[in-house]
Order: C-alpha cells, then sequence, then structure tokens
RNA sequence: GGCGCCGUAGCCAAGUGGUAAGGCGGAGGUCUGCAAAACCUCUAUUCAGCGGUUCGAACCCGCUCGGCGCCUCCA
C-alpha cells in the first residue's frame, strides 16, 4: 500500500502520486505573528510535521516551506500600540514561534519566508490580475472579483448565489463593487501609522490571503503538491488563494489540500474566558515535558477533533514511560539466539506501521503497531532472547519509528546535576543488599522516593529515572 | 436558510459491511529480599436510541435524541 491521503477539494481518500517523482513540495500556512502561538495553532503545525517525517521516512526528498504572517491588522496595531517597528514587533513573536516549534519537536521547514519581504511579488501580482480583469482598484485598494472566476466556493463547497450576505460580512467596506470580493492590496489609512509601501498600486499594504498565494508560487511553483492548514482555513484563506494563483498561472495552485481539525482543550473551543488558553511555554511552566506536550496534542486523528486534557498528562506520562522502558529493557538485556523471532516481529509491527499511516495518517493506528512492538520487544527481553545483534536491531527500529513520532529525539540527555549524589545513594544500598541489609536497603530507597527518584534494579545494575 | 462533523469500556481513542486495535486506569497472577519495570490473564455479547436493507451492520439507509463546526477575524 503506497500514501493516500483524504483531499479537501474533492472530498476524498485519494493516492498520492507527487509533481515530480521522489520529490514533494508542501506548503503550511503558518502563524500571524502578532502574539505568542497557542498550542492550537501548533497541533496544525505538527500535523505537517508528522507528514512530512512520514514523506522522509517512506524516502521522499521533501520541500517544506511555512510561511510567516507578519502584515496584517493585529500586527500593524500591536506595533504601533508600542510605538516601535513592524518589524521589530514581528520578530519578538517569530523567535518565540521558533523557540515553541524547536521545543515540541517540530523540524526545520526549508523555508520561512516572510510577507513583508515579499511586497514586490504580490503587487506584479495584483498588476497581472488586474491585466486579467480578475481585480479592480477602488479608491486606492485592489480587489478580487469573484464573479470573474466561475468556480469561486467550491473547495468550501459554498454555493455562492445562496450565502446570507450582509449577515457576516462587514459593511464597511461599501468601496467594493460586490461585497464578496476580497481585498488584495489595501490603501494606506490614518491607523496603519508608518506601516506602508509605496508601490505601482498606490501606497498601503496587502490583503492577507496574497502573500501565501505569491510565496508559494514563487517557491515551490506551479502545481506544487500539498497545500496545509486548519480547516477555519478553507474558507475564505484558501479559497481566495485559489481564485488569486490560479487566475494569473491557470494551473490549480495544488495537488492535494489537507485541513487538520481543531483541537478542544478539556472538551471545549480553546478561549481565554473559559480559562483554557495554553501556549507551549505555559505548559511548560505547569510542568509538562516537551514530548508529553507533542504526544498530547497529535493524539487522535488529524481530521478529527481532539480533545486535549490538562488532567490527561498522567496517562501520558505513562504512555511515554512504556517506551522508554522499552529501551532500557533492550539495554539491560542479557540473552541471546532470538534473531529470527525479532525479525519477525519487526517485519510484522513495521508493515502495520506503513499500512496506518499509508492510510491518511492513521496517527492512532500506527502508534498501536508501535505498542504492539514494544510489547513484543519486552517479552523477548523476557525470554533471554536479546543479545548484542538483536539489540541494536530492535534499537535501530525503534529509532525509524521516532523519526516519524519524534518522541525519544526530546528526551532531554543533559546530566543530571544530582546525580553524582543520587548515585552514591543507590551505591549505598546496593552495599545494604550485599550484606542483606533489607532495612538499611529499603530505607536508602525511601530516600530517593523521596525526591522522586524511582530506581529499577536490573540484572547486575540498579538504573533510575525521574518520576 | 445552505454545507458538514461527532456520539465506541471508568477515561482517551482506532475501526466504517464479516463478527470490537492501542494507551491510561482497575482486578488477579509470574518474576523480585521487598519494590519498580516487564510479562500473562481478566476488564464493551457490544458501538446514543428506534426502525429498515442484508446471509451478516458499530459500519449502509431513514427517523429521533444529544454535542459541535463552517458560511469573509481564526490553526
Amino acid at each position: 500500500m503506497a500514501l493516500k491521503l483524504y483531499n479537501t477539494l474533492t472530498r476524498k481518500v485519494e493516492p498520492f502520486a507527487p509533481r515530480d517523482p521522489g520529490k514533494v513540495t508542501m506548503y503550511t500556512c503558518g502563524p500571524t505573528v502578532y502574539a505568542r502561538a497557542h498550542i492550537g495553532n501548533f497541533r496544525t503545525f505538527l500535523v505537517s510535521d508528522l507528514l512530512r517525517r512520514y514523506l522522509a521516512y517512506s524516502g521522499y526528498d521533501v520541500n517544506w516551506v511555512m510561511n510567516l504572517t507578519d502584515i496584517d491588522d493585529k500586527t500593524i496595531k500591536g506595533a504601533n500600540a508600542e510605538g516601535i517597528s513592524l518589524r521589530e514587533f514581528t520578530d519578538r513573536f517569530i523567535k518565540s514561534f521558533h523557540d515553541d516549534r524547536k521545543t515540541i519537536g517540530i523540524l526545520d521547514a526549508n523555508l520561512y519566508p516572510r510577507a513583508t519581504e515579499h511586497i514586490p511579488e504580490m503587487v506584479k501580482m495584483v498588476e497581472d490580475l488586474i491585466e486579467a480583469k480578475h481585480a479592480y482598484v477602488t479608491d486606492g485598494s485592489a480587489y478580487f472579483k469573484i464573479d470573474s472566476f466561475p468556480t469561486y466556493g467550491q473547495l468550501a463547497r459554498l454555493n455562492m448565489e445562496e450565502l446570507r450576505v450582509g449577515e457576516r460580512v462587514a459593511s464597511d467596506e461599501y468601496e467594493k463593487e460586490d461585497v464578496r470580493d476580497f481585498a488584495l492590496w489595501k490603501n494606506w489609512e490614518e491607523v496603519d501609522g508608518p506601516v506602508g509601501w509605496e508601490t505601482s498600486l498606490g501606497k498601503g499594504r496587502p490583503g492577507w490571503h496574497l502573500e501565501c498565494s505569491a510565496m508559494s508560487l514563487k517557491y515551490l511553483g506551479k502545481g506544487f503538491d500539498i497545500h496545509l492548514g486548519g480547516v477555519d482555513l478553507i474558507f475564505p484563506h484558501h479559497q481566495n488563494e485559489i481564485a488569486q494563483t490560479e487566475g494569473v498561472t491557470h494551473e490549480p495552485l495544488a495537488r492535494y489540500w489537507v485541513h487538520s481539525e481543531h483541537l478542544l482543550v478539556d472538551g471545549q473551543k480553546m478561549s481565554k474566558s473559559l480559562g483554557n488558553f495554553y501556549t507551549v511555554t505555559d505548559l511548560i511552566e505547569k510542568g509538562w515535558k516537551p514530548r508529553e506536550i507533542r504526544y498530547g496534542l497529535l493524539s487522535g486523528h488529524y481530521r478529527q477533533r481532539t480533545n486535549f486534557q490538562a488532567s490527561g498528562l498522567d496517562s501520558i506520562k505513562q504512555a511515554l514511560a512504556r517506551f522508554e522502558a522499552c529501551a532500557v529493557n533492550l539495554e539491560h538485556s542479557a540473552g541471546q539466539g532470538g534473531m529470527s523471532e525479532l525479525k519477525d516481529t519487526i517485519a510484522q509491527r513495521e508493515q502495520e506501521f506503513r499500512d496506518a499511516f499509508d492510510d491518511d495518517l492513521n496517527y492512532p493506528e500506527a502508534l498501536a503497531a508501535i505498542f504492539n512492538f514494544v510489547r513484543d520487544a519486552n517479552t523477548l527481553c523476557q525470554d533471554k532472547k536479546i543479545g548484542k545483534p538483536e539489540q541494536e536491531l530492535a534499537m535501530e527500529t525503534m529509532r525509524r519509528f521516532d523519526s516519524v513520532l519524534g518522541y525519544l529525539d526530546l528526551q532531554q540527555e543533559t546530566a543530571d546535576p544530582e546525580s553524582a549524589e543520587i548515585e552514591s545513594l543507590i551505591e549505598a544500598r546496593n552495599e545494604a543488599r550485599k550484606s542483606k541489609n533489607w532495612s538499611e536497603a529499603d530505607r536508602a530507597r525511601d530516600a530517593l522516593t523521596e525526591r522522586g527518584i524511582i530506581i529499577e534494579d536490573r540484572a547486575g545494575k540498579t538504573v533510575w529515572r525521574r518520576k
């Protein structure tokens, strides 16, 4: 079986075939950098990361571009409120975005283009759209004329004739020929303050949707492979991108449209007023470890609303501890001669793993395959069938699975500052055990337990970890 | 008004026509000086409810109940 993806454009799960054999081009709508991104944003970025990792695992050469929206109403407002430049204001949140995404193991994209660094490309696109009669200018602003694009509304399955015009459409943009038309270029206004670009279109700034059209076309070309984003972007954002790009290229913007469902927090839509609004940093401060955040945000299929529960931390810790324990078990296994059995289980579980991801990124089922592998490997350890060569093969398999999941990567390998002290307490306990002084040995263990240290007596060695 | 989604064990969550994955939790057992970890067994005769189609339905169809999304701020 090969990869199949649900394509929002066709509303079907389709076999995936890239534009250029062996190479995949993907574009993800990134954050608007006016505040620290929240975990809902990261859930979407995590889905892109998962897809990108799986494509790489499957042998594709992946080119992933993720934009940074550094010009819009909110960034202008924020910068002007602080009296600093747009650049200075947005740099701050671009940094926090990268800090947080690295924390939860989202690998580097190939490029993070900024909207403000592509003004000429956007202006050129508007000019081309005007030339093609898809756009018009009124009072210094340019608008896309949706009547000129017959399939407008298709991506979201909206019938433009039946829209309840007027109920949700802002009424202040009366200069548009049709209220449904959307802005390509916005004329400079007083509130914009120092923000604005002098261009052939006049002084102003780009509309929100334009950057993605201009930048995806520039860096990934016509008809690139996969465009990703959250479901809320289907309309109007992605529909408008399609109209803009295709109005110029007359070719499909992207071959597959992949949208991730929203994250719920404690069963409800995340909002500051409900007190369930979190950033990655908030969770770290509440004691979550990076990989626990990653696990929690990724649980559940990407097209299903996933409920992130603050109370689920213990369950997540336990699940991840299973992976870790398996690696430790393999490391300390002193057996031999289970190579054929190990190879059998690897073949079976890895097939299950691939089948799961191939089926529209069925992450929960892939996880099940890995947990089954963990159980099989633990059983082989127990049966003393894991020797040096088996250990190496099993660990290599774990690392291969983890190249997609990204949990082991996030283990903090840094030396524990108290390790010398802990080791000496363990040493003292083992001395007591040797002389069968059990009460003294238990006292030593209790002292460690009180400090949050869990110890495990393995064959010939005592290993420890923090709770 | 239009388009669409969800309801599976105590909790989380796959499965979408062939007889309920996986994780957490819980019970019992093996191992261990005792633990921890691991392993084994058990933990949904049943998939919101009611009808229908079918040899066969959690999966298809209809209705009902309950939660929710989108329809120019939004990951």
